[in-house]
DNA sequence: GTCTATATAGCGATAGAC
DNA sequence: GTCTATCGCTATATAGAC
């Protein structure tokens, strides 16, 4: 018995992240408001009500979305921590490392602005949650970078992290790509060699 | 009779220009998707179906606004050309000028994403009339201030760019003031420094 | 939990009187 | 050109059978 339930829980596990799978590349690639509850149900291969009995409504799906890259950024801090490096090089993996999922098309760009979604998320315990660890420890390296010299003293430290957020989502990279001349490696070392070194020669 | 006509007409203009100016701060504020022509019409003060005898469209609106600031920034080009400084100066000018459009509140948002808008503007020929102005001659200066090392000859000339264009719209300076640690022009400083400085120190 | 079918609401756009 | 009133469509969310 424990083993059938065991089982259906385990399919429904998956089907869960099939959802958020799919949910997380739509709000990649044309953001939350644009993403119709439709086309995410077709695009798992289930009906409206059924994905509306895994989450009460869009914007836990897109919380859901949410909480599963930062528990993959997350993991990524983990592995990175583990490198012995100074903190300005976590920082570029860092950066480096969100370029990479924006371009994978997996990074979810949130509206900035006010919306539903924001009000939603910011009473989300799981996401504010996950989004307070990353921050910290993000916030650790850079005012270590700064007191190595290695980051501008001068920058306030959520100056920098607001800025690294920010790169996540940076429209220059699918532009770059678009453009068609550079290859994605390149326009990657481009938006990154802007983000830390800024446009004027050194 | 002609004078008639001509008052007539002024007071047209006049109405159109509050409608633009209403349409460009809520595109400021909320974006295209977030903004419905209820709001505008009820913001200008006329009925919605007298909106519509103006602008055929929600898309026609947008593209009056975007033509707005661009003939706006058009205007500061102009002025900025008579300065008699290096070419990075005047992209620092640029920059700066767009950040505090931005404050103000004035600088409309558009979707980088594919949508309905995108593609009206891409048929759009005054708009397109004077993006492709706008980037030929910002594009003479970075390739000016390029020739004279003041921008890094490595990178693209589109990537500066595009670079310069995404400032315009970058959530980092709302965020900033947000946090209300820094006063507007400390905020506005700040960006503006990483944009072209870099986070790392020099 | 999954489905079909439907309720409900908001929004872009239009009709028609004045 | 301006208004009131309404159409038509789409999208979130739900009801109820199985």
């Amino acid at each position: 018995m424990t083993e059938r339930r065991s089982f259906r829980q385990q399919v429904l596990r998956a089907r869960e992240d099939a959802i958020i799978a799919s949910v997380n590349r739509f709000l990649a690639e044309k953001g939350f408001e644009a993403m119709t509850v439709d086309e995410v149900a077709a695009d798992v291969g289930i009906a409206k009500a059924s994905l509306y009995k895994h989450f009460p409504s869009k914007e836990e799906l897109a919380a859901a979305a949410m909480v599963g890259v930062l528990d993959r950024a997350l993991a990524f801090l983990d592995q990175e921590a583990a490198r012995p490096v100074a903190p300005i090089e976590h920082l570029r993996a860092v950066a480096r490392w969100m370029l990479q999922v924006q371009m994978a098309g997996e990074m979810p760009s949130l509206p900035s602005q006010n919306s539903t979604l924001r009000t939603a998320l910011m009473q989300h315990r799981g996401y504010l949650d996950r989004v307070m660890t990353v921050s910290e420890r993000l916030g650790a390296w850079i005012t270590a970078a700064q007191a190595a010299g290695e980051i501008n003293p001068k920058l306030p430290p959520e100056a920098v992290l607001y800025t690294l957020y920010a790169r996540a989502c940076d429209p220059v990279l699918p532009f770059l790509r678009a453009g068609g001349a550079l290859s994605d490696e390149q326009a990657l070392e481009v938006v990154l060699a802007t983000c830390f070194d800024g446009l004027a020669a050194r």
